[in-house]
DNA sequence: CGAATTCTTTGCGCCATCGCAAGAATGGTT
DNA sequence: AACCATTCTTGCGATGGCGCAAAGAATTCG
């Protein structure tokens, strides 16, 4: 079982702390996956049965709530993991995993998974680790909604973003994500609409330059105040 | 050392599928802490070094923003687990905990309890699930304020409450926390003007009966249809 | 290459929620 | 019983953000 990716994936914070052979082992009995764009890796309340490192591409996670509306929560890039609820037992998918694009994964099976957290303790300790900065996290972005207007939460989002996947150009630094304005909107709690104003506002500001589904931040600097900025 | 809350503690998700024997070593490395009404267990952002189970009392989690706002994230009652972060290493509280009444606890430093999950994995798994939970639950109070309207996040919160601490009276669900309409609004992440005010309504309506700092469901029913009905 | 599709922008009216201010209610204190 | 400190209520004006609708780009596809 070929992996090319196992240099990247033995960086990650999932693996610190644990031996190369002992990685090359928990990896073994992981297989690949390969994700043409738009397909589901799992479906929100699906049994969680599997979890995933991407290794390429990129993943959108969404949630749905009981009257249809949808929420973008986070845009996976590799080499992070994702579905793990699928390390604790009786669980279902919180969210939905769709490829933006064709991606490949590295799955464990639940049982899979579950052994190797037995058997390497600090396995499982990374993982707590990785839930309790998603915790963390969350809870930010909790706080961040209900005390912040949308200018600033998008702000820090954009920002957000741009430190994930950005990519300094002579231009300024490209957002490298296929992202709409509802994506945005979802992202932050608001509209497209709104969205749409804010970045034009921006736009006119010349803190960005902003086309369909992508962005470039000429003035990073601009929008830094704008998310710390009190008011 | 005696405990005698450790029956109780025995139950919880924390200690499932763990030996009353290897719940009583578990037990013996931690030791008891009282608080007062008001004292802070830990302070946001303190560095995390002790890990929380409540056993008598009520704790209030807060996270403050940058620019001075709180957010009241959640009211621990007995047997929760609380400053779980302590179970990975290097990180910070994310929020502050302080003792609603007088309170107490089981803790254990963080160097226990990392060596008590390289140990018990099986604690190291529950622990997972907990942290996965947390998760959950906040990417869901997270879609629920960017989606609903105040009325019926604060009737869903009010309906948890009440599921995590209602005593039947007769005369309906009381609510035994001594929240302010302060309190509740930061919980739903509105503002105590509204919270007064829809509160006022239901009263007006007969669905409840709201004291200071206290309050009584007349009529569950009434809630539940104003939390789940669609518009 | 042109039509169909998808995404984006923006004017406009609307309303849920905010937040001040002032006064009322409650509970604790001496 | 009178007082003080909180907490709660409510009127009122202000407004941030919503969401329809329609027109304008940018892509995709046949």
């Amino acid at each position: 079982m070929p992996f090319e990716p196992v240099s990247r994936v033995e960086e990650i914070t999932l693996f610190k702390n644990i031996s190369p052979g002992d990685i090359h082992l928990i990896l073994q009995s992981a297989h690949q996956k390969r994700m043409d764009a738009e397909e589901f890796f799992f479906l929100q309340d699906d049994p969680a049965e599997a979890f995933y490192i991407l290794t390429s591409g990129k993943v959108r996670l969404t949630q749905y709530t009981a009257d249809g509306q949808q929420l973008l929560l986070r845009v996976i890039v590799p080499v992070t993991p994702f579905g793990a609820v699928a390390l604790a037992d009786h669980e279902r998918y919180p969210v939905s995993a769709q490829a933006m694009e064709s991606c490949t994964a590295v799955v464990w099976s639940k049982s899979a998974i579950q052994q190797l957290l037995i058997r390497f303790p600090q396995l499982a300790m990374n993982a707590v680790k990785i839930l309790a900065e998603h915790v963390q996290e969350f809870q930010q972005r909790f706080t961040e909604i209900a005390t912040q207007r949308v200018e600033r939460r998008l702000a820090r989002m954009i920002l957000r973003l741009a430190h994930q996947t950005g990519v300094k150009t002579p231009r300024g630094v490209e957002v490298n994500l296929p992202l709409s304005r509802q994506d945005l909107a979802e992202m932050v709690g608001t509209t497209l609409y709104t969205v749409s104003r804010i970045l034009s506002q921006w736009e006119s500001q010349g803190l960005i330059h902003a086309g369909r589904e992508k962005m470039i931040i000429l003035y990073p600097h601009g929008l830094v105040k704008i998310a710390e900025e009190e008011t």
